[in-house]
Formats: structure tokens, sequence, C-alpha cells
DNA sequence: TCGCTTTATGTAACCGGTTACATAAAGCAT
DNA sequence: ATGCTTTATGTAACCGGTTACATAAAGCGA
């Protein structure tokens, strides 16, 4: 007795264990992990020789045990709005490739800008075991922060550039961006503007770029009347009827800024349903420099953000972290302002 | 000494384990883990005590721990060519919520149809621990099948129907949603027709359709020159360059039928830039589905799939079949034509 | 009341890795 | 050659749950 480990009281999976390895290399298991995992622990022909017989036998470390053992899952959570809209699923993309370069998996959880079901899929997240979470904005119940660290589960946070919050974040400026744009368009000359914004009720990003706008209306001396705003969800459908509304109450507008190109999809389409021409009846613009924006006609005038990029950079912050370097607090991604055709000075009358 | 379990020996994560729950208790860890998990197997007062036990300690139980012993990961694997197109994101979506429900994490994946890479993520996949893998057509690699059967991972095919194929699947029938379309643009008279299609050379549900196209055209005795077909991966730039060539090389065409929806956009895109006018100088149809099309000026013609529907009962099927049941071994997924305002009958001459 | 089945609970051996600690071998200055 | 440090390897105790098996209690028909 007491031999009685894997490499003889097992079935159910006819899969090899580190004992097995061991025994097939005439030495011990811990000689086993070490040439796995700290290579340099062990002698090179040593180590060669486990790695040959661990590929010959078609060894596969069994994750849980590993994870049981090290306290440490390789996986990363990862709880986003909605996929369905493209500036999230290329940063998942991303992202999820950047990690796995590093040995993590990704595991996606969604919650369609609800709150109560953001805090519900966190804590499954962490149930389920994860190394560390992302986060979109920094809106959000407390007890979803109190509970990462109560677990002392790291996480950042996305599409938000927070320096002096205090948690850690890769984002970009969503006021600023905003307010580049709104600038833009004032500078074409606009003065009868119309705003579609985002559903600023409980999403940080959508509010700020509202403020943006709103800076640089201010700045401008112009004013916005409430005919001349309204708000709404993320989606082509709702950009069209937010356009529709916004035309019945204030007709004089000659540039309509959105909430994203989402929006501004839907209100080009709206515009031409109407009969208008963009950009000489209306001019619209959008946020995020989606490439289906970009192939609209006419192009849509945008702030671009670089999603995949902030995707890559949120997994080598991650990867940092979780390796016990240092990584700085707040990345900035940077966003520029991509002219298009959907936008022109106002008809001079 | 013997009782240098948890509750002792412990102090990195603060967290408590089954012994701590079971000690406060006043029961045995056995007792413990069936009043959370066997209820049923636990008197209702023994039952109640343990759980409000464990809810004052805060417990939660380890997942490694839990899959090591158990077998079970209560993990997900899918792999998705890219959750760019909102075909995936919502199936994605859906899948990731109905899974929850269950108690299962999914645990994302993404090649962007690299069939090399398709096979580097399912490797790693396999190796992070999964109880199943979702993937999308059967085309792929058989060492990948074999990977699977080899570790007992169960899988399931998406987006595709194949009731005679060994593997399981859940999906619909991409030939004949094609077929169905095609007719419906011969029904409304056109002959002279330029076909968009999808990578097909790498994608079975892009072959698929296209060659539903051909078996429609066929039957009304409409041929098919190779300058009226053209292929590209899916992407609205390349909707827009797929009829710039159409049209180029054939001008004649009334219809163009488009592999999926991003495609059609594109085409729509390019037509509106080219002065012709949708549907009066060319019909355009799609596939998908996608909301996005369903709001376009004009709305787009298309084959819509219910890949949320599809998200869901994949989601039950796993389920099921990760309990041991018996499930259906393939699932059909209804799709249904749906006309909108760019397609019309062919000018009149 | 006896004996047999059913139900509830406890004991401890797993699951399959990692790693602290012990030990042996090798390197090296004196 | 001695003693000390460094390097390579082995032994076995973990990690924190689940569950087979044993046992005790309860139910029940004759």
């Amino acid at each position: 007795m007491g031999k009685q480990l894997s490499g003889s009281g097992r079935r159910a999976t006819g899969s090899v264990g580190v004992r097995d390895v061991a025994k097939a290399a005439g030495v011990s298991t811990a000689t086993v992990s070490r040439a796995l995992n700290q290579p340099h622990q062990v002698s090179e022909e040593l180590r060669k020789h486990v790695a040959s017989v661990a590929a010959e036998l078609n060894y596969i470390p069994d994750p849980a045990a590993r994870a049981l053992s090290s306290q440490k899952t390789f996986r990363i959570g990862a709880l986003i709005p909605t996929i369905a809209n493209s500036i999230y699923s290329r940063f998942v993309e991303a992202l999820q490739r950047r990690l796995r370069q590093s040995g993590y998996s990704l595991v996606l959880a969604n919650y369609d800008f609800d709150e109560s079901l953001e805090m519900e899929e966190a804590q499954a997240l962490v149930e389920s075991g994860i190394d560390a979470l992302v986060l979109a904005g920094e809106q959000r119940s407390p007890e979803l922060y109190d509970l990462l660290n109560r677990r002392k589960i790291p996480y950042l946070l996305i599409s938000i550039y927070l320096p002096d919050s205090p948690h850690r974040c890769v984002g970009y400026d969503n006021r600023a961006g905003a307010e580049a744009m709104t600038r833009y368009i004032l500078e074409l000359g606009h003065r009868e503007i119309g705003v579609l914004e985002g559903p600023s009720g409980i999403n940080d990003r959508a509010r700020l770029r509202t403020k943006g706008i709103m800076d640089a209306l201010k700045d401008f001396g112009v004013t916005l009347p409430a005919t001349r705003i309204t708000g709404r969800s993320f989606s082509v459908h709702n950009g069209r009827e937010g356009l529709a509304e916004l035309l019945e109450a204030a007709p004089e507008i000659t540039a309509v800024i959105c909430g994203n190109d989402v929006l501004a999809i839907g209100a080009l389409m709206e515009a031409q349903a109407r009969g208008l021409t963009v950009p000489e009846d209306l001019s619209i613009c959008g946020y995020d420099g989606l490439d289906i924006a970009q192939d609209m006609v006419p192009q849509i005038t945008t702030v671009h953000v670089p999603t995949a990029q902030m995707g890559l950079k949120t997994a080598e912050s991650l990867v940092t972290l979780l390796s016990g370097e240092e990584t700085p607090h707040s990345v900035l991604i940077e966003t520029r302002l991509v002219p298009g055709g959907s936008t022109a000075p106002p008809r001079s009358r």
C-alpha cells in the first residue's frame, strides 16, 4: 500500500498523470513538474528527456489539479455589456488572442447594460474561478468592488480613462473625444445642433460623451434647448427613432451629434428615408470608428477608438499584474477624429 | 495531529473551506457537501442549518477543488470564427446567458476563420479544462475531432444542420435558405443575376449557400458565367469591392445575391455610391437577418436566422448531454425569408 | 420483538498536480 | 583534504473539495 495513486487506480479518463510520466522517465513527480514548468531548475538533458517522454505519452496536465495546488487558474473573466456592438466584440477578440499567447483563457459574460445582472454574473464568474476580471466603465454597485477586494481578485476597468480613480484602467477619454467632435461641428459653422445621446442613465461612458458635447457647446456660447436633445440605447433602430424625434421637434437643425456610430448609422438611414441629403441638408457624426460606419455612403465622421489595441493593452496589463510585476495604474488609449463625408458646413442660406 | 487541514494551515486566501463550515455547523464535511449539492440526501432542517452557516461564513467552494474531485469543470468552450459578426455575437450572448442559468461558464476563443489557429485554440481550450465544446460548422481538420474523442469531450456543431453527420449539431439548412432566396429573386423576374458569395474555400456554411443558389439557378435554367460570380470574406468593405467588380464585368445584372447581410450592406453602399437606385436599378439580397440590415434604407431582403434561439437550443442541448440524459442528435433551427425593400422586379425595358 | 430495508450521517481516501523540505552531489576557496 | 555554498533531485505533505464505504438510526411487516 501507499503507491495507489495514478497509474493504478485510474480508469474513467484513460489519461496519463504526472506519476505515469515520472515512472516512465525514471524520475520523481517533482522533477516532472519542474521540468515542465521551471525548466531552469533541472539539467538540460533531463528536461529534454522528461519533455519527450511526456510528449510521447501525450501527457496533458489536469488543469483543475494544477489550479488547486498552485492557486492560479490561468483564466481571466471579462464582463462586457454586450458583444453585439463591434466596439466590444473587437476588443474581446483582441483580448482573447493576446491572453492566449500568455497561456490564459478568457471567460466571457455579458449583461446587456443591466446593473443587477452584472452583479450576478460577476458573482458567478468569481465562483467559477478566475485570476482577474475585466469590467467596462467605472459606475456600478460598490458591492461588486467589495466582492473583488474581499476575494483579492485584481480587476481592470476598460473603455474609460481615470487617472484619479482608485481603480486600474485601460481606456480613453470619452469626454475629450466628444468635445473635439463637437468643436469640429461648430467650427464647420453649425449652430443649430441636435444631440442624439446614448443611454446616459446607466452608462458612464455615454454620460462623459454628453458632457464633452456640452462643454464644447458652452464654450461656443451655443445653447441646447431640451427639444434638441434626446437619448436612446444603442441600436440602429433607435438611431432612426431618435432622429425622427429631433426632426419633428426641431426641423431647423443642421447637424446631429450622435452618442456612437450605431446611432449615427440609424440617423443616416432615417435622413435618407426622409429624403434629406447628408451632409448637405444635415450633418451627422458618431463615435467609435466602427468599420461599418467607415464604409457607409457617406462615410460617417467619427472619433476613432482603437479597441483592438485596447484589448492588447488590457491583456498585457493583466498578464504583467498577475506575474507579480508592477504595471501602470492607468493606461490612456489615444483616439482621433476621423472626418468623413457625413459632415460639411451648413448650407448657406 | 491529523487535523491539520483547512481551518488551521490557511492564510493566503482568508477564505473559509468546507472544514470550517463543517466545524461551525457541528457536522462532517460530507454532510456540508451534500447539504449544498444533493439537498435531498440530508434532512431538511440540517440542510437549512448548514446553508445558513455557510452563508454566514460567506463560504464559496473552491472551483478547482470541486473540479478536481468531481471531474466536472462546469465550463463550456466555444470556438467561434469571429464575434465581430453579430450573427455570432448574438449567438454567443444567448449561449452564455442560458449556460449561466444552469451553472455553467462560457470560455470563448476565436480564430478568424483560420483553420490552424482553430486547432491551436481548441487544444488550448481542452488543456484549460472544459466539459464540452461548441464548434462552428463541420469542416475542419480530423485531428481536432480525434483530440476531442480521445479526451472524451462532447462537442456540438452549430450554424449547420447535418442529420447524417456523425457529429451532433444545432443549426439550419444553409443550402435550402439560399435556394429559397434565389427562387424568390428569380420569381421576381430577374434573369441577369450576379452572385457575391462568401469565402467558400474555408467555410462550409458559405459553400452550402452557394450550392443553394446554384441549385435554384439551374432549376430555372439560368446560367451563371464566371464573370457574374465573385467571392469575398465577410465585411462591408469587401461587399463594396465585390459589387464594384461585378458591375465592371457585367453591368447588365439586375440583381445581386450576397453570401450574407454584411456583404449585402456593402453592396448597397456601393450601389448608392455609384448612383444606382436600389431596388429599381439593382436588387440586392443578403442572408442572416442582422438587425442593422433590417434598418437599412431600403431594408435588405434576407433569410432570417434566429441565432439567439440557436444559442438557447445549443445551451440546452449541452446541459442535457452533460447531465447524462439523451438529447437529439441534430436540431434544426428554422429560418425564413424576409422580403425587404432592397428587392423588386427588374425594371421593365 | 426480530430482522430486514431504507435513510441520514461520519470517516477518510481519493482527485492530480505543486512545492517545502530534506538530501545528495558537485563546485570551490583555503 | 575540509568545510561551506550551490545545484539537482526525491519524498511526501499539501491544495479543498467529493464520494465510496461504513455505521447508526429509523421504519416496518410479520
